[in-house]
DNA sequence: CACCTACAGGGTATGATATATCATCGCAAG
DNA sequence: CTTGCGATGATATATCATACCCTGTAGGTG
């Protein structure tokens, strides 16, 4: 379960500008990225792959920041509604934004292989969706795209017989 | 909570038909379209909405066809993975397919006011979904591509102020 | 200061969804 | 007959998520 990005990366990055995203938007939006909140940012955005509720609890119950499973999801609700945070609901589990800050509809690709996870980010009314609801006369709010499959590394390691 | 699909239509024939459709595929392919797989197939069809495994399972009670989550589950695995129905993930429920037979990858249109759920498909390399693949080099398996929104009869019915 | 309000958080309990595991049954091929 | 296989029965448990009520604290306002 190594579980890297799909490329390589300066990783240190991620972190320490996933954060600072946060407390720049927070800042500008009055919101509070309290210890436990920006705790549970940084288990996500250490991490290219998704992380369950329960697994962040665990987390933050270690280092005493609270036991019971309202906790996670406290925190997890903020990031998710601040967009600091993903939901991905093909795993019901959760990893740190790549673009904080910015409003967009995320697209998820998943690797079965190594779980990692990776995001993009899209124009709802572009593609397939966009189409089909247009066609419809249906009015898209929230979009869930996501897709399983063999990152790169993956594919590479194992690939072609 | 009235749910029909987005446009009118003779729902008695999405019953028959997808039921005739399911019964030729498991003819072709050697599959047993057993009692209760195919009564809740029938539960599927017979709503627009997505239906719960424990609101199947229910059913499934009410008719002696077993009390078990793993009666539903079980039949419910066997429908998804046939291409007779549909996981929709963004509401851990489950749909009838509109395409049965076909291998295609769906697009669910969720009505987050009434709960009526829409089916389309596409190609998975169209659209924001298959660029993002392809210029990250991640082959696609399986794909989720879901939107909440309100659909046409709901966006009529309580419009635009 | 006293009070109120809003919001974050603690804690308990429970609800909702999903699967692992082992046993049994019926059918059809060998 | 017996063996293998797919379907089903049954029990238990894992995993994910939220409702509810109470407490603490910071900031505004009389």
């Amino acid at each position: 379960m190594s579980a890297q990005g799909f490329e390589r990366h300066d990783h240190a990055a991620c972190i320490t500008d996933g954060l600072a995203a946060a407390e720049r938007v927070c800042a500008e939006r009055g919101l509070q990225l309290t210890r436990v909140r920006r705790r549970v940012l940084e288990y996500l955005l250490g991490e290219h792959r998704a992380l369950g509720a329960y697994e962040i609890l665990d987390r933050l119950s270690a280092e005493g920041l609270g036991k019971q499973p309202p906790v996670a999801y406290r925190a997890l609700e903020f990031l998710v509604t601040n967009g600091f945070a993903h939901r991905v609901e093909k795993l019901n589990a959760f990893i740190a934004c790549g673009l904080p800050g910015k409003t967009h509809h995320p697209v998820i690709l998943i690797c079965s292989d190594c779980g990692a996870v990776a995001e993009t980010a899209t124009n709802p009314a572009a593609g397939a969706l966009g189409r089909a609801a247009k066609a419809s006369g249906f009015a898209i709010d929230r979009t869930v795209i996501e897709a399983e499959g063999t990152c790169p590394r993956c594919a590479g390691a194992a690939g072609p017989a």
